[in-house]
DNA sequence: ATCAAGATGTTATACTATAACAATAGATCG
DNA sequence: CGATCTATTGTTATAGTATAACATCTTGAT
């Protein structure tokens, strides 16, 4: 099974996984990927990230963020969030799910990828799939169609296996 | 070819259609859609609903139609567009494009069916896919997951074929 | 005519995001 | 080292999107 398809199914299996390492990898990823590409993970992006990792694997609204930030960095505003938040994204190491006006931490952030995203209506879970089959069936009728596609959002909404389960 | 498709290519293909027509024919389909389901097309909604149309194929702001509708509807104020857009998306008349907070008029709105978007980054038009394949890959892989999705946002990003002829 | 339900009016406010300019910190080069 | 340039962060103000809550009016059913 692939990478993409583990952690997928990681993140929609409840609560069976250590979040906790979960969000160290994540933060050390980081460190690697920015170290290695030259850009700056400050000491500010990197709590950004973490509070967005800390979030579980539910998307976290840029206000939240900034309601956590502030307790250890008292100077935070909108745009100290959003500018991390940009940086972050640029990097590949947070999507912002579109549906939502939130934002979650990338699964994969070394692989050159958009999102698509399975979101949890009951738990707020958003799992990334990232399955080429997807990404083919949209290009190939987008091309059908004359037309060049660059961004993508691709967004589910229903119920992970976990809040089916303990619902039926 | 399947009407969607038609419909897409039509809105794809940038002024070449009577568009006119293609306001009064949506308005039309709209009065026989509502008197069927016995729910009240009213004078408000209907405004709206063809400020959404007048806007071309591209999606408009909730705040845009509210400028355009107190022209002819002085107490218009956020929560009387807002209202009028719920009931005609709930009624299939009118699809929210989530990654632009944008509004626009359903192409087929009698058939049952989530909106599939191409949306031109040069000329803002927003043509309607709705092709099954999609839908079938991401329902694959929701199920090969687990996950039992119910909405779904599709929406591509890039150049329409007369924006792309015209750039080249 | 009365009543209930649905639709609209009205006021206020919450939530999301960015513009514009100032100050500071880090890197680079002499 | 110190000057200088650039990236980052600070700061203030404001733009843009959306809904809550309650009042009033319209419509259709009985």
């Amino acid at each position: 099974m692939s990478k993409f398809r583990e952690t997928a199914m990681k993140s929609l299996s409840g609560d069976d996984h250590d979040h906790g390492s979960c969000v160290a990898d994540a933060l050390q990823r980081a460190e690697a990927i920015c170290a290695a590409r030259g850009v700056r993970l400050t000491k500010l992006r990197r709590h950004v990230l973490e509070l967005v990792w800390e979030s579980g694997h539910a998307p976290i609204g840029a206000y939240d963020l900034l309601r956590r930030l502030d307790k250890e960095h008292a100077s935070a505003v909108p745009p100290t969030v959003y500018r991390a938040l940009d940086f972050l994204i640029e990097q590949g190491l947070v999507h912002r799910i579109e549906s939502l006006n939130a934002f979650v931490g990338c699964a994969s952030p070394q692989e050159d990828h958009v999102g698509q995203f399975l979101i949890c209506r009951n738990c707020g879970t958003a799992a990334e799939m990232n399955d080429e089959r997807i990404d083919r069936a949209i290009n190939k009728v987008a091309a059908e169609l004359g037309f060049v596609a660059d961004g993508r959002v691709v967004e589910v909404r229903g119920l992970c296996p976990s809040c089916r389960s303990s619902e039926a």
